[in-house]
DNA sequence: ATATCTGCCTGCTCGC
DNA sequence: TGCGAGCAGGCAGATA
């Protein structure tokens, strides 16, 4: 599951892959990936197109055209994006054709073709000229400075949702999920069931560290590689060989040999150290 | 306003 | 071996 971290990697892996190709068209073959405009109006829209400029805003790529649009992509659970060689591909077409499961197909002008791959069909596209009408309602990006642990402060008091839910709201924090949340949470010492709102200004501030430890940690490993994840490039990132308690219900705490213990809040399975984390 | 639940999807694992 | 049930989970939208 791609959170900050793996797309991240992912904007970084393909800037120097998609920078200055130009898109020759598009072909959606399952036309609810398409979130806006409609999958025709979307094809048409966006031929032409060349890459311009890569940035991520929470879990969203953001791929800036040299139009007044930007395409948006988000790959959710089981979201890819993979450069295929076209006419070079050679004896090796057959291997290189299109699976079921991708669903949008981009013919560069450089004999590739950018494929989005999506088992689950989870994943959305957005061409748009507003980003803001895609991300506009995401919380603070918690690696930018304009975080501080104040910010943090403001989205959990008073709330008497757990801290993990309330972490996983990409309106109060963008770009944390499942694996990060828990970690983070580990890291800071906090059992994940605690109301936002009881938390102690000196708990906010070693949870705000914690994310910003983990989230970096995972940058800096290129994301965690899980079954679904597999970044443009085919470099696997190794950031699961840090995990803490993540996966990890049943097995010894590396610090104190608990054993972690795997229950679920928010419909989500969540992974702590009942020794550790109070 | 906030908290919780449901639907979207497919592949995988498990038990019979 | 076959098959259905249950599970994985980010986010939008619905409901409490």
């Amino acid at each position: 599951m791609p959170e900050l971290p793996e797309v991240e990697t992912y904007v970084r892996a393909l800037k120097p892959l998609l920078q200055g190709k130009t898109i020759l068209s598009a072909n959606v073959r399952w036309p609810r990936i398409i979130a806006a405009p409609d999958a025709a109006r979307f094809a048409d829209l966006i031929r032409g197109r060349r890459f311009a400029s890569f940035a991520r805003r929470g879990k969203y790529i953001l791929l800036g055209l040299d139009s007044e649009e930007t395409l948006i992509i988000h790959l959710r659970m089981t979201g890819q994006l993979r450069l295929h060689g076209t006419a070079r591909a050679g004896p090796d077409l057959a291997e290189t054709r299109p699976d079921k499961h991708t669903h949008v197909v981009f013919e560069l002008d450089s004999d590739e073709e950018l494929r989005f791959r999506d088992t689950r069909k989870f994943g959305r596209i957005w061409l748009v000229e507003n980003t803001e009408t895609v991300v506009g309602k995401l919380g603070p990006e918690p690696l930018e400075a304009a975080f501080v642990p104040q910010t943090l402060a403001q989205a959990l008091t008073g709330r008497k949702a757990n801290v993990k839910s309330l972490l996983l709201n990409q309106t109060l924090l963008a770009g944390v999920g499942n694996i990060y949340a828990d970690e983070s949470l580990f890291h800071a010492g906090i059992d994940p069931r605690r109301p936002g709102g009881s938390l102690s200004f000196q708990e906010i501030e070693s949870l705000h560290r914690a994310l910003r430890k983990v989230l970096r940690a995972g940058i800096e490993a290129q994301g965690s590689s899980l079954q679904d994840y597999a970044p443009p490039t085919g470099a696997k990132g190794g950031f699961q060989e840090q995990f803490q308690v993540f996966r990890r219900g049943g097995e010894p705490c590396f610090r104190c040999n608990t054993p972690v213990t795997r229950t679920v809040l928010a419909q989500r399975s969540t992974h702590y150290c009942s020794a550790c984390q109070k």
